[in-house]
DNA sequence: ATATCGGATGTTATATGTTATCATGCTTCT
DNA sequence: AGAAGCATGATAACATATAACATCCGATAT
């Protein structure tokens, strides 16, 4: 096999677009106030001709590849980034009385984790960080709770 | 009714001792080297009697109240705590590669996470910290993956 | 002792979340 | 046209988690 790469355009990255499934599913988790389910997405997907799980999680999986979605583990959710910028370290505040997250980033906190665990010679590639409790909104009042998951959801 | 309150010995606490199957349980997490699921669990305890799902989250739920189990939410897992403590604010250390995980504390990163929400209203009831990446032992050497989660499992 | 209550367990079924596999069609390069 | 690469579709399997209802048992209360 000669010829070992001829000239190559111009790119030098993933370059290429996003699909059109791609593109919803990121509209939809932009236009959504909380995290939304794989199942969630399909459910809103499915009169739009995607009736299948991998369909979605492989759409989302791109999505994270190029940092604009995340997964919040302790949701099994997913959100959309809300300041796309390629980091492996992200925090989210979530609560649990309303759902709603917010992407909160600090320093501070990255370097001190790194610290703690570098003392330890452990190196990090990537951090969950998710704080659960109650937003400003929520806080003081209603303390009774809804607990998230259900509220407002799948009419 | 009268009688608001009779005496009461002593107590003060849950201090309910735990179920033979929580203690088992409890036993074999505190044995394993690396985090168990639930369904790792059942497995281990079918031969035992114990043959439903329910049954083991049940026990693990009461382990986790009582601060002596934890969930990593990363792996849907579980692990012995190592220093019972009653804390919401544990942070775990993942090596990816081997699959060990390390129980950290410290104050700093509590106290710097409690600021960072706070400074927003953000009220912080659980914090989710977990740290993906390479323990000192395999970092460094290893760098090939093994996935951690299918090594040295189930034979 | 009898009634009662709460916690733990058993049993069954189901919901939710995730992945493997194979088939198909499209775009790009040769 | 043919080959390679990649996105999608479809079906099924697997993994994780909970609902609902029944039974059992030890601790209190009457
Ligand atoms: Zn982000
Ligand atoms: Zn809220
Ligand atoms: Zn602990
Ligand atoms: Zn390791």
């Amino acid at each position: 096999m000669p010829q070992p790469r001829p000239p190559l355009p111009a790119l030098a990255a993933p370059a290429r677009p996003l699909s059109a499934t791609q593109v919803r599913i990121l509209d939809l988790l932009s236009q959504a106030q909380r995290p939304l389910s794989a199942y969630d997405l399909l459910g809103k997907l499915r009169s739009e001709g995607v009736n299948a799980p991998p369909t979605v999680y492989r759409a989302l999986e791109r999505l994270m590849r190029e940092g604009l979605a995340h997964r919040i583990e302790s949701l099994n959710a997913f959100i959309a980034c809300n300041m796309p910028h390629h980091h492996d370290l992200a925090a989210f505040a979530i609560c649990d009385h309303c759902g709603t997250v917010a992407e909160v980033r600090d320093t501070d906190v990255e370097a001190r984790l790194g610290h703690v665990a570098a003392r330890s010679g452990f190196h990090v590639t990537k951090a969950t960080v998710e704080l659960h409790g109650h937003c400003a909104a929520c806080s003081g009042k209603a303390h009774g709770h809804a607990s998230a998951r259900e509220t407002g959801h799948t009419p």
